[in-house]
Formats: structure tokens, sequence, C-alpha cells
DNA sequence: AGCATGTGCTTGATATACTTAGCATATGAA
DNA sequence: TTCATATGCTAAGTATATCAAGCACATGCT
């Protein structure tokens, strides 16, 4: 694929890509790189990584990271979904401390 | 806390902390996003979202904004519960489409 | 009052992402 | 061969993130 076909297909200066492909750029932005792993099957979170950016995973809190991840397997759900969730994570909370 | 403070704990310069504040600056590179997010409970995630970065999730056509407040919503939760609740929303789905 | 220090802010200055214009070579058609 | 067009690249320009220095005001101490 040329650079002017991918410059067409996702609104990036071939002359621009030119300066990425021969790493003369040192952090081109996270939008830029949105737009590429638009195009590729490459994942925008990887192309952040290897632009030097913390990816959201890096996190360090251990809530933060293990929420980050959980968003991550729920997947997409409805706002329903998100009561019905809440209200479903407090009854184990109060069955469980009961027990104590 | 002042900005001089915040400067000497998350190494941003206490004038472009000032600039940030003010709104002067468009979109602060992830960088300094990321160190934001060290100091105050901010999930970086959301931080990005603020200031204009598309966000890893939103690549998977997840609305990040609902996903974001859930998260708040939930607060930490353990690994158990995580699986618990993944497991009830199975259940949650396969109940709807079963009345289908 | 007078001085030391803390605080927010502005003002250059610098680095660098990103674009537009254009050059040089290649490739292919007439 | 000659012309048209595609392709990678460079150079110059613009925008803007980021910093170091310093200003103006406040607060508190002697």
């Amino acid at each position: 694929m040329s650079l002017r076909a991918v410059e067409k297909e996702v609104g990036i200066s071939n002359a621009y890509l030119s300066q990425i492909e021969s790493d003369k750029i040192k952090q081109p932005s996270p939008n830029m790189l949105f737009k590429l792993a638009e195009l590729y099957d490459n994942s925008y979170n990887e192309l952040l990584n290897l632009a030097g950016y913390p990816t959201p995973d890096d996190i360090d809190g251990i809530e933060e990271s293990s929420n980050a991840s959980f968003v991550a397997r729920l997947g997409s759900i409805t706002d329903e979904e998100q009561n019905e969730l809440l209200d479903y994570l407090a009854f184990l909370r109060s069955k469980r401390s009961r027990k104590d």
C-alpha cells in the first residue's frame, strides 16, 4: 500500500507517514495512532505502547487496573444491565458480611 | 494543593499547570496526563477522554463514557466478585433472550 | 514597617508534531 | 524515446506543548 493511498484512506499526509516510517518522529500523537489503528488490524493500545505512551493498563492502583480489565471482559453493556449488576454486587456483599 | 507542590510531586512545571487550569493548553500529552492521574484518583482513561484523545475502548465501539461512569460507580472489586458479576450478566442475558 | 517566602500567572524560548509544496526517480503507455 | 503519472522523500512553514525565568501580590515573621 502506497503512502498516498494511506493518506487518502486515513487522512495523514504522505510526507508525515514517510517520516514515521524512518523514525524521524519520536511520538506521533494518539490521534494519528488511532487513525492508523483503524486502517491496520493493529490494536490502538499496542500502537500507544510502541510510541512510548503509557497505556491505561499501566495504571498502578490495583483497583484501577483490575477494573480496567474487568471492563474489557464485560464488553459493552446497557444502562439497565449496569444497574442490575450494581444491585447484584450489593447483594453479594451483604450476603458475605452476614457471615463475618 | 499548590501548583508548586504538584510540580514537585509529579514533575510538571507550575507554569504549565497554571496554563492547563485556565484551558490554555488544548491537548496535554498522554505523558502529562499519566503523571496527573498518578497524583489524583482520576483514572488515566478518563483524562485521555477529557483531553479529547480516543481511548483504547473506543476501538470496539464501546461507549467509553458509560463504562467510565460504571467503573466509578463500581468502586474497587475483587477478582472473585468480577467473576460472579460476569456470570450474573450472562445469566441476565440468557433469561432475556429466551423471552424473544 | 521591612523582609523572606509561598503562590498564581505571564512571557519568551525551545522542541517537535504535522502540513503543503516540490524534487527525483521509477514505471508504464503512446 | 517521450510524456504522464505514481512513489518516496526532503525542506520550509505553522501550530502548539512544555519549560525556565521572572513579575506581582499575599502572608507571616521580627
